[in-house]
RNA sequence: GGGCCCCUAGCUCAGCGGUAGAGCUUCCGACUUUUAAUCGGAGAGUCCAGGGUUCGAAUCCCUGGGGGCCCA
């Protein structure tokens, strides 16, 4: 039946619901139990009298009794009804369809198959849909169906319901751990003159008072790193950053990072936190620090593989004669077969090497260390390694899950890493900043402690807890072409 | 950016050159313990869009749109 005729019949009903005095669209409805509740401890509900509410997702009908199954947010109990006890029976039950908000008043009882039910004393009509609810055994599967019509996927995909209450469980253990840990979460600007801390394009806007670009965040680390100087000594942000690129199974141009700045702290105290943080949100969230993902089993329990750069490149045959400078290091990308962008240098060539080469072997939680410096303005540089930085980012199922400072905090420095940045710009590289950041810099010259600084891809984060392939699938509305 | 695949009823899918199909949903009827209830009956289409090939196109070809996967 084409839809149009589906609706006419709701809307059919929805006028005779109104000629019989029912209001279609309801009012308040206080319950005093779930599903899940009830479920869980049948023993004390049964007999008990109880108001649940939500979604009428099937109908069993028998003639002078009739089976249906409520979905509230925690999960289904049936309802029984009966045309000699349930008030609504003979009037209002004829006038439902799936998909309509039902409240329900009635004693907790086991029907004669065993079924955990509500005995249905009265039925009230909350809010009538004038729209089919998808096939209630196969669901909504389309792919694209699923992101546009998010509120349809939740309503009968309960796998979907599962991931997102996970995601919110996952941000709410990350600040638990995070506050008993005396950091303290602050709000950074979205809306920034510049875009730093990152290299990515930014997306640009124009504030029409005064009349200037603006661009939102890429990152949070810049104003974070202005907090520590003002002495918030352990400071942190769960937010929405945007990054003007493509979509992908790991992309999204909105996405939620975590970022964290320890004063006085350094790689290894950001080490020691990520391990411990990750553990113990996977072990609250799904009550383990070993998960499947994709059909790989990965554990978080501490410590995790500490992997040099130096050393993954020396297996590759990669010593130090080939990291020289650029032409040695892009000279060896080409022999391994590694694509390199145009204006690629001994930093991005090393880069290029291991993110093809090294990472996709690195399954289970590994900290990737001594990023080349050249790609990493903001890190300080290691004496001992020269070219090399107090930088990690974390590995995990070939995927980058975390990013990792001992932070630069000599302003000088960090003016030369800039006017390096600059240079590149100049040369057509659109993700570093048209300008120097001279706020920041004057930020550092008033004194930044030595600060271990850090950043967890909280969607990358829920995917590996979830298992699933897509940061699409972790996101509530992912950006979707418009329709038509 | 390149390659491959998908788009058919509200939903999930079959059909792949010869009258457009099924299940769920919907409507009518039966049924006092169902569990994807069952049984009888009815209704249900811009086969993504446009062009081409053909006596004939959902089916083959081309272009475009949307989506997925792989590679970069």
């Amino acid at each position: 039946m084409p839809e149009e005729d589906l609706v006419r019949a709701r809307r059919e009903k929805l006028a005779r619901l109104r000629a019989a005095g029912v209001d279609p669209f309801g009012r308040a409805f206080p319950v005093t139990a779930h599903a899940a509740e009830i479920h869980g401890r049948f023993a004390d509900f049964e007999g008990r009298e109880v108001k649940v509410a939500g979604r009428l997702m099937a109908e069993r009908g028998h003639g002078r009794v009739a089976f249906a199954d409520l979905q509230d947010q925690t999960g289904r109990i049936q309802l029984y009804l009966k045309a000699d006890e349930t008030a609504g029976f003979a009037d209002l039950l004829p006038l439902l369809d799936l998909g309509d908000w039902v409240g329900a008043e009635g004693i907790v009882t086991r029907t004669r198959r065993g079924e955990e039910s509500v005995l249905v004393r009265r039925l009230t009509l909350l809010c009538k849909s004038l729209r089919p609810l998808p096939d209630k055994w196969a669901g909504l599967r389309d792919p694209d169906l699923r992101q546009r019509l998010r509120y349809l996927d939740l309503a009968v995909n309960p796998e979907t319901r599962r991931v997102f209450l996970a995601r919110s469980r996952v941000v709410g253990e990350m600040r638990r751990f995070l506050e008993a840990r005396g950091f303290v979460e602050v709000e950074t600007p979205i809306l920034t003159p510049l875009a730093g801390g990152a290299a990515a394009r930014p997306f640009v806007t124009h504030h029409r008072a005064l009349d200037m670009p603006l661009y939102l965040r890429i990152a949070t680390e810049l104003y974070l790193k202005r907090l520590v100087v003002g002495g918030f000594e352990r400071v942190y942000e769960i937010g929405r950053v945007f990054r003007n690129e493509g979509v992908d199974r790991w992309h999204n141009p909105e996405f939620t990072m975590m970022e964290c700045y320890e004063a006085f702290g350094d790689l290894e105290s950001m080490m020691e936190l990520t391990e411990s943080m990750v553990a113990a949100v996977a072990e609250r969230v799904t009550g383990a620090t070993e998960v499947v993902y994709q059909g790989r089993r990965l554990d978080f329990r501490p410590p995790w593989r500490r992997l040099s750069m130096l050393e993954a490149l020396a297996d590759l045959g990669l010593g130090p004669a080939e990291l020289r400078d650029d032409e040695a290091v892009k000279g060896a990308a080409r022999r391994l077969g590694v694509e390199l962008e145009p204006g690629a240098d001994r930093g991005r060539a090393i880069d290029a090497i291991v993110s093809q080469l090294v990472q996709p072997e690195l399954v289970q939680p590994t900290f990737l260390l001594d990023h080349p410096v050249e790609i990493s303005p903001l890190a300080k540089e290691r004496p001992d390694r020269p070219g090399a930085t107090y930088r990690f980012e974390v590995v995990v199922a070939g995927m980058e899950l975390a990013n990792a400072f001992s932070e630069l905090n000599d302003p000088d420095e960090q003016r030369r890493r800039f006017e390096a940045q600059l240079a590149r710009r100049a040369k057509g590289d659109e993700e570093v900043p048209a300008e120097i950041d001279e706020d920041f810099l004057l930020a550092l010259e008033h004194g930044l402690p030595p600060t271990g600084g850090l950043g967890v891809g909280v969607d990358r984060l829920v995917m590996l807890l979830t298992d699933r392939a897509s940061i699409r699938d972790v996101i509530l509305f992912p950006l979707v072409r418009p329709e038509g």
